[in-house]
DNA sequence: CTAATATCAGCGCTACTGAGATCT
DNA sequence: CAGATCTCAGTATCGCTGATATTA
């Protein structure tokens, strides 16, 4: 077994011995397979008109809700950590698109609530389903013990790196 | 323990519990921990005046190569997968910073080499330093038990997915 | 002649900043 | 009046595409 982490550290073993490069070896990793995990969600987001990336995590903060699949600009920003401008632009492709509407807020005037629409609730849901399908694909080779290994210690990297899940961003959903 | 994914599970049960949300346990996490960590050590690439995030790729990528600290624009572009003209930009960048110098191929009169000036060789090195303590910081939670867990299986995971390092991306070298 | 190398100009995408209008 | 909410215009970053000149 050799992937690309492997010829990094080599390559520092050689032109760094000092270098302590077990760190690496993990780091390095979870980089990786960060970037080829992302690029291959990206690519079936894309298969159901959503190739803007940050799209669909918009549309996933909205559907796992509940009903009425609804909320401000302003907590959808900081849902996915995004300026509220940059919200604005976002919002103005997924409505163009149909994907999300805008109505004022009755509870505060200076407000809007964006909700799905139903071709945005049938385009998260039937997208959700390819997303899930195709992780199940991408971590295929990992037995259900090795999934529940590697779950918990990322659970605690996370946790130790201060992730509480206030702010949920990105990450399929 | 309950991290960002954990909230998203739960949500995901209450509004589609027919779907099975287990690869997202491991999915989730891993793109999550990538887009922390990333964030963190990009983070610690600017403090070395390396604020353009595919900068400290190309100087890393010369690094590795041993002296003369030499390759050819079409080369490292294959290594961190831009395109040519992508790299143009790049090292427009890195030779006006004074970290990276071309010349002409004497091997091939089409073709320029690229290297690393004599700065550009400091702030690699003092760089890869820093990014090497940070990724220790970052987790030293783990066991040097569980590394070697977590790497192994990463790297299984890598292997299933069709990597081989031919390319090497990112990833902190 | 075809293919490869590097560059450049123009374009597209995405987010940010700061200003402004409205309202609490 | 201070502060919050949203929008908008302008700006910046960054990479890609396609054309070009040069050489293999």
């Amino acid at each position: 077994m050799s992937d690309y982490v492997t010829g990094l550290v080599a390559d520092w073993a050689r032109e760094r011995p000092e270098l302590d490069t077990s760190s690496m070896e993990v780091v390095g990793r979870l980089l990786r397979v960060g970037q080829i995990l992302q690029h291959r969600l990206d690519a079936v987001a894309a298969r159901y008109g959503l190739s803007h990336k940050g799209d669909l995590d918009v549309l996933t903060a909205l559907r796992r809700m509940g009903p009425p699949y609804e909320q401000t600009p302003s907590r959808l920003a900081k849902g996915v950590q995004l300026t509220t401008g940059g919200m604005t632009n976002r919002l103005d492709r997924l409505e163009a698109a149909n994907l999300v509407a805008r109505r004022p807020d009755p509870s505060d005037r200076r407000g809007v609530l964006v909700y799905l629409t139903d071709d945005g609730q049938r385009v998260v849901d039937n997208a959700l389903e390819a997303i899930v399908a195709e992780q199940e694909a991408l971590i295929g080779t990992l037995s259900a013990r090795e999934r529940a290994t590697i779950a918990g210690m990322l659970g605690q990297l996370l946790t130790s790196l201060g992730d509480r899940g206030e702010e949920r961003v990105g990450a399929v959903g």
